[in-house]
DNA sequence: GTCTTCATGATACGACCGTACCACAACCGT
DNA sequence: ACGGTTGTGGTACGGTCGTATCATGAAGAC
């Protein structure tokens, strides 16, 4: 059976049988054996493509991570053939809000570490900063263009809001997660916001 | 030794000894023999006044949440003698805020609860739902008094507001938690959003 | 003054977890 | 052809964790 093996695609799916089965019973109750079950292999084979189980969290989150970057980018394009800033703002803000599996399990995941990381410095040198940022730059991007088309109403500053309604969005997820709040008004409350940032005339 | 001795204090004293623990090495990483030895009791003693460690669990997130808001209440009662509606909602968001040692550990526990929350039904039965939605209508009130005061700008919807604020306040406190910004950013944000909210005569 | 109940200590148990070790089969380079 | 590297399985080890058990001293009840 041992052929050369692509060690990279092996541990992607070892990384996804993680995600799978954190986002089933919490990071917190994963162990490696369960990994391994998920995944269909041996305890000793995620050993192997993981030397440690520190290894396989750090490379669960960047694999998670990763994948939600490109559903979110999937989703914008997905927006409209040639969607106004204001379709891909909603676009991003809904996208990033935990709705169906997939994105519930990011949520749930991606919350999950940030509290891992206030203790683990490996971790805290992961992508909590930059990939945020990267969210940040590329909204604050979208509300400049806006701007600059005069789609905007006067006094608007495109930083606070951009910082603002991704804190918004991170807020009213976690909300949605634990139930609190169910996806629908979420969205009227993006709606409200994006009706009093763009001109009354429409940015679509 | 033996002598009566009060349940509820013992109960008391013995979960603070979990939050203080759990705010420096993180919930997850708590065990009962950690909580004994914070408490300076046996561990024998823990499971006498917590018969399992669900149960202290579930206390220690109470006492957290009940702490909290008496401190939360106390910052808006310090706004000031006769404070401005204004004055109380920015007090009230900013001391939500992780911004010393306690509201950090509250922040962080709180954040672990919810996690847990997802997959804990014991959990997800606790203050998540009850808490926030307190929060909410306090906020809502504030705004509705500032309204018919006249000190709100025209088409200003409380309840969306309130609700956008208190997701703001969430989210930022997370990016601080982890080192992503910093208090007085997320006070920049809270005071853009009140400024917008309030009419130019001020609410103070 | 006994006797029951309360409070506390020490320690043992069983399970699980991450990691390490050992063995071996299959492939590759030479 | 063959020796060494690579992939894989099985399993054992040491530690820790939550919980249970046994024992016992001190305090209040009657």
């Amino acid at each position: 059976m041992p052929k050369r093996v692509d060690h990279a695609e092996r541990r992607t799916e070892i990384a996804e049988a993680l995600v799978r089965v954190a986002g089933r019973r919490g990071l917190h109750a994963v162990g490696m054996r369960d990994v391994a079950a998920e995944a269909g292999v041996s305890l000793r084979l995620v050993q192997y493509y993981f030397e440690t189980k520190e290894q396989l969290l750090l490379f669960g989150l960047r694999h998670l991570t990763e994948r939600f970057g490109e559903r979110v980018s999937a989703r914008i394009r997905a927006a409209g053939e040639e969607p106004g800033p204001r379709a891909m703002i909603e676009a991003l803000l809904t996208a990033a809000l935990p709705t169906d599996l997939e994105s519930r399990t990011f949520h749930h995941l991606y919350t999950s570490y940030a509290v891992l990381a206030v203790h683990d410095q490996a971790l805290a040198a992961q992508p909590f900063i930059k990939d945020p940022d990267a969210a940040e730059a590329a909204l604050v991007g979208l509300l400049r263009q806006a701007q600059e088309a005069g789609l905007l109403r006067r006094g608007v500053d495109t930083r606070a809001e951009a910082v603002s309604l991704l804190a918004m969005s991170a807020g009213l997820g976690t909300s949605i997660l634990v139930g609190q709040r169910d996806p629908e008004s979420a969205s009227a409350i993006f709606d409200y916001h994006l009706d009093r940032i763009f001109s009354a005339d429409g940015g679509e």
